[in-house]
DNA sequence: GGCGTATGCCTACATTGTTGACATGGCCAA
DNA sequence: TTGGCCATGTCAACAATGTAGGCATACGCC
C-alpha cells in the first residue's frame, strides 16, 4: 500500500520548502529548525533514497563547475505532493471535530 | 525518543473521538469511515497494545452485566493527548507556508 | 603532500505497520 | 442442551519505516 510515515512527509515536505535548494543537510537543517528535534545524518540519506525509489522524489547530481564537492539535489514530482496531501487529509479528517482536546489549528 | 507514528496517531484520535465507545472494532470503523483507507483488525489491536504500554493510552475490561461479551475499552491521559499535540505540532510547523502547493487548511 | 571538513553512501538494528491465524465467549436455532 | 455462528480478543510472523553511527571520497587550505 502507498501509505508513507510521519518522517517520510516531513522529508518530503521540507524538499518543497527548500525548492532549488533541496540536498541532504539542507534538508535536515531545514527539520531540526523548524520542528526542533534532532534528526541524524543518516535518517536523512535513506529516507530520501527510499522515497525515491517509490518515485516521490526525483534527484539530480549538481554540475561540479559551480565549485564545491557535488551534491545531489532533490525534486518532488507530482507523485510526491499526491502522497503527501493524501497523508495530510487522513490527519485532517481525524482531527476534525477535536479543537476543544487538541488545541486550534 | 518520543517520536510516534502516523497510524499511532491515527488510532490516538480515533479513541478521543469515540469517547466512551473507543474499543478496537470501533476505533478501526472510525479510521475506515473517516480516512477511506482500510485498516485491518490485527494493525489496530497491536497497535492500541503498544501505545498502552508506553503509557499513551489506558484500557479497562468493560463489566460482563451490560450484556454481549466484555470489551477492552479504551481513553487517552494527557500524556497521549500531548504526543499527538507534538506530532502534529511538528507538521504544521513544516507545513506552514506551503498551502500554494499542498492546498490550504 | 597532508589535514580538516562537508558530503554521500552503507550496515546494522529498533520501532512501527500489516496480515492472517487461532482462541474464546455469548447468542440463536434446532 | 447442543451445535453453529458471530463478534471480540490475542498472538506469531513478517514487511516497511525510523535511527544511529561508521566508512569513503572529494575539495579547500596550509
Amino acid at each position: 500500500m502507498s501509505a508513507i510515515g510521519e518522517f517520510e512527509v516531513l522529508i518530503l515536505m521540507a524538499v518543497l520548502r527548500l525548492d532549488r535548494g533541496a540536498y541532504a543537510p539542507a534538508v535536515r537543517a531545514e527539520i531540526e529548525q523548524r520542528t526542533g528535534r534532532s534528526v541524524s545524518r543518516g535518517a536523512v540519506y535513506i529516507t530520501l533514497d527510499r522515497l525515491e525509489s517509490k518515485g516521490l522524489l526525483l534527484s539530480t547530481m549538481a554540475e561540479a563547475d559551480e565549485g564545491g564537492r557535488q551534491r545531489r539535489y532533490y525534486q518532488v514530482p507530482a507523485k510526491g505532493v499526491r502522497a503527501i496531501k493524501r497523508t495530510l487529509a487522513a490527519l485532517e479528517q481525524m482531527r476534525d471535530g477535536l479543537e476543544p482536546i487538541l488545541g486550534k489549528a
